[in-house]
DNA sequence: AAGACGGGGTT
DNA sequence: AACCCAGTCTT
């Protein structure tokens, strides 16, 4: 691959990204972090207000969980930040407020794996680490003609052996934001600008005309399909939510929502328990389509006579825009509000 | 090695 | 509707 084609190439055609004004540590992480899984339009506005709220790793580390969760409500992979926070404190903690400036230490960070350790290195410190992402997957697969399923391991540790041979002889913070940058401008999965591409001239791909077969990636899976009776529990000025444990969502709140396909059988399991719901009214039905599941909720609007559920929090309406929730369930709110 | 974990953009 | 994305952690 020709490196320096590459990095003119950037450096002429480079987007304008707010985390790209920066080489500090802290900031590099807070975006890497962002962008798991994440496109970079989507980010920016999180990215923005984020570091406005929080400018040092030290206003992290303070910060009360809750808030940070419902600054990046929406963004998804909520365990991403959880061990963001935990790894603010640690750098507090263990590092005297100072990032790690070695791959190993940050390794040892909860949520940073190879690829963010690696980005941190190169980008902040211009070390040469090369970061393997899915821009860097597919580029190298079309450039070199590497085949293989690009979902397993072994494959991928054939893009990561040579991104290291390559970073290794160049400009590694320039390296590793232009290759990220050429499989999300030129590079891309559907219709790759190949015409324009500075690595036209060595690319395995455009020249046999396999962009369209590279990389080899095995088909994903069908979602699991779930029905819920999902309950709006309210008294005069609270709701009633409950907080997701670990598994899925954590540590955001959902309405309490039962597996069931009708609301008599929730109506009776509840009862079983001592709870008692007043006059449910359907409200309307929601589907939310998650990456490895489907939800299909049937939303019912009630009261409450007698105890709540030791689980559920009751949350004063004024209070419900600082409660951090997932979309499936801003969905729900959006329905109630429409049925007030 | 395989599965869990969100949500939005693109085609 | 299918596919993809600046991945990490657990089992």
């Amino acid at each position: 691959m020709d490196i320096h084609a590459l990095e003119t190439w950037y450096k002429k055609n480079k987007r304008d990204l707010p985390f790209r004004k920066t080489h500090d540590p802290y900031r590099i992480w807070i975006s890497e972090i962002m962008l798991q899984q994440t496109q970079v339009d989507t980010v920016i506005p999180y990215y923005e207000s984020f570091i406005k709220r929080f400018p040092h790793v030290s206003d992290l580390a303070k910060a009360d969980q809750e808030q940070v969760l419902k600054m990046i409500e929406g963004l998804g992979y909520y365990r991403r930040f959880r061990y963001m926070k935990k790894t603010a404190e640690i750098i507090m903690s263990d590092h005297n407020g100072h990032f790690p400036k070695t791959y190993k230490d940050l390794l040892e960070l909860p949520g940073i794996g190879t690829y963010t350790a690696s980005a941190i290195m190169s980008i902040a410190y211009n070390e040469p680490y090369a970061a393997t992402d899915g821009n860097v997957i597919r580029v190298f697969s079309r450039e070199e003609g590497i085949e293989g399923d690009m979902r397993k391991a072994k494959n991928k540790r054939k893009i990561q052996s040579v991104n290291q041979s390559l970073i290794e002889q160049a400009e590694p913070t320039i390296y590793t934001q232009a290759m990220m940058e050429i499989g999300a401008l030129i590079c891309t999965p559907k219709n790759p600008a190949c015409e324009t591409c500075p690595l036209n001239g060595t690319c395995f791909a455009y020249q046999h005309d396999a962009q369209m077969d590279l990389p080899d990636l095995s088909k994903r899976k069908p979602q699991k399909q779930t029905h819920y009776m999902t309950l709006i529990v309210e008294d005069e000025d609270h709701l009633f939510l409950r907080k997701q444990d670990e598994a899925m969502l954590g540590g955001l709140y959902l309405c309490p929502q039962y597996e069931a396909t009708d609301i008599e059988t929730v109506i009776q399991q509840l009862r079983q328990k001592d709870i008692f719901l007043k006059d449910p009214r359907f409200l309307g039905k929601e589907k939310h389509v998650f990456s490895h599941r489907i939800w299909h909720m049937l939303v019912y609007k009630t009261r409450l006579t007698g105890e709540k559920p030791d689980d559920w929090t009751r949350v004063n309406k004024k209070k419900l825009k600082d409660v951090p929730m997932p979309v499936a369930h801003q969905k729900i709110m959006t329905l109630f509000k429409a049925n007030r």
